[in-house]
DNA sequence: TCTTATATTGCAAAGGTTTGCGGAAATGTT
DNA sequence: AACATTTCCGCAAACCTTTGCAATATAAGA
């Protein structure tokens, strides 16, 4: 059982005090070249690391960020959680993941877990459950910074990264218009979360003010089975729509499915339009047109937001991410 | 600025010493009734949490996993990763998450970040990159339990999570053979990680026993883009074959793709047999037939893996699922 | 009343690191 | 030679918790 590496172990080897070794580390002004050279080649000997518990209980900073998601598992998180990962790495931060399942019991208790492990940070985006931002409200006011990012609270004093929600209703909006398409089918997610609310309102709204004729029905759904049995319904209907707009990839999928089950063809016989990152559209057969939703870009700004409200100390912020058409085939 | 959660704290007003109250906390027969509740009351009131750090500073045992992944935003890593966090959580541990962008040398400072945050265990899924397994050696004997999954080594001295690779290409053979397939495509990931190698030998031993007579010609790629490459070219020869084998998602979708960019219609002008979670063989049309691999099932397994290793102290064990074939119409 | 057992509580060290402050030796200044 | 600087290093407290052991008080036994 060799020694372990520690300060203390090594100022005992080399017969020196345990705040030189300390400083020798650090490259501290006040120690000696000499003094240095014998410590830091002891120290890579020793494999030495500094014990980051004991750091940490010192100094109060730590360096592991908390990241609360519905779901990882999701067409688009995995991609949000991967970008913010490789940002923060170079930063020198750590990611601590929880799943909040869309369940306000469990994402309250990932608070807790957050507050627990002393996080320098922490990412969230909501459930569509959650009414109360009391808990958030006092992690926050105990000096830790939250960044909300995709499904964010409505309320102005948070800092928040998102979409240009009605922006990209009103695009989906103008591109229907401009394709001519008259008999319009839009199936969104939960009804509870501001995007949800954002984008069809600003599909529906722009769409009204584009052409006063065009035919509009909007519905909902949970789940990617939720969506197809949603659009299987719909394409039961004798006057089928002409085109169906999707919020999500979650609701894409189920769309695509239910069209595939009905054996029709896009676009001869319905046209897609959807809300995505791309992955999914085009996997399809004809690619489907979207309106780009990157959670790798997303990502990246949330960690430049977060490093500003470390820095800083900003409470409030909305940093709001521009969306393109990606054209396809399926209009 | 009120008086922090913490034991002192407590004790100073209570007018009881700190061991007392930690005592009273963790509900020690010692400490009396009387004091157990007045304790309790304040620490609710006061919302005091332990300081994570200095618990295992103290006691050397901290809460959280580490994880390391090529890429958390892949087909099946994600599904794992969550299905890890999910049963983890139920144990109480916390996942530290750590994407090696199959870098052996980012793999390296990953485990360095691990052994940095003294986590209680790892995950590791290997790149296609690493040849070295010494620093894994050294953090396995230095106490930390290591649970390989899906890219595993080949040695057989690891605590090892994976599918039953072999029978994985036997049961496409044998699929090939049923029905009645003769000029076989098969497009493999990486060469270099062990389950490639696995899932080509029995896929082309196992066929090659069955009917001496098929051709089957064999290729690699290291991304979606590199499968669709491959997949285009094959599709331009003069005597296309009859069936295209994917061995991942990550091919598959490259293959789903050049198809339709062919305009070639499945199963008619060709058939596809891939091993996959399922995801995307669903929304294709028609769906495509698969041998499954789900992240979910190993995720699950590798935790209870893990938890054995912590318990028992094995160091050695492999942990193999079976798989099944999914009939979709692709073939 | 004196001893012994039992029920409570407190003391103090340990875990590894950081850091303000003071001290000693070496160097520089007149 | 006397003093002022600079250079280098160590002391000790603090961060918060856990835990073996000692200490006190109370009750029981004889």
């Amino acid at each position: 059982m060799n020694t372990k590496a520690t300060l203390k172990n090594i100022a005992n080897i080399l017969g020196i005090s345990i705040s030189t070794v300390s400083r020798a580390l650090k490259d501290h002004p006040d120690i000696s070249q000499e003094t240095k050279k014998k410590v830091r080649e002891l120290a890579d000997l020793m494999d030495y690391e500094p014990n980051a518990f004991a750091v940490y209980l010192r100094t109060n900073e730590s360096k592991v960020i908390g990241m609360i998601v519905p779901e990882i598992s999701n067409y688009f998180y995995h991609s949000f959680v991967a970008a913010v990962e490789q940002e923060a790495r170079k930063k020198g931060y750590s990611l601590i993941i929880l799943q909040s399942a869309n369940d306000a019991a469990l994402e309250e208790a990932n608070l807790k877990l957050c507050k627990l492990n002393r996080v320098a940070g922490i990412f969230v985006a909501l459930t569509s459950e959650t009414r109360d931002m009391a808990t958030f409200d006092r992690i926050k006011s105990s000096g830790i910074p939250i960044v909300f990012f995709d499904k964010v609270p409505d309320e102005s004093n948070y800092v928040k990264v998102c979409l240009a929600d009605r922006e990209v209703g009103k695009l989906a909006a103008r591109t229907i218009h401009e394709k001519k398409k008259k008999r319009v089918f839009a199936l969104f997610g939960n009804p509870n979360i501001s995007i949800t609310r954002k984008r069809k309102q600003g599909l529906v709204d722009e769409l009204k003010k584009l052409s006063p004729f065009v035919e509009i029905a909007t519905s909902t759904a949970n789940s990617t089975d939720e969506a197809m049995q949603s659009t299987l319904e719909i394409l039961d209907n004798p006057t089928r729509p002409e085109l169906i707009f999707c919020m999500s990839d979650e609701i894409l999928t189920g769309t695509i499915m239910a069209i595939n089950k009905k054996g029709l063809k896009i676009p001869t016989d319905i046209s897609v339009l959807a809300v995505s990152n791309g992955f999914i559209p085009k996997i399809c057969n004809p690619v489907i047109t979207y309106i780009e939703t990157s959670g790798t870009v997303l990502g990246k700004r949330a960690m430049k937001t977060f490093m500003e409200v470390l820095e800083k100390g900003i409470t409030k912020k909305m940093d709001v991410i521009e969306s393109r058409l990606v054209e396809g085939g399926s209009i």
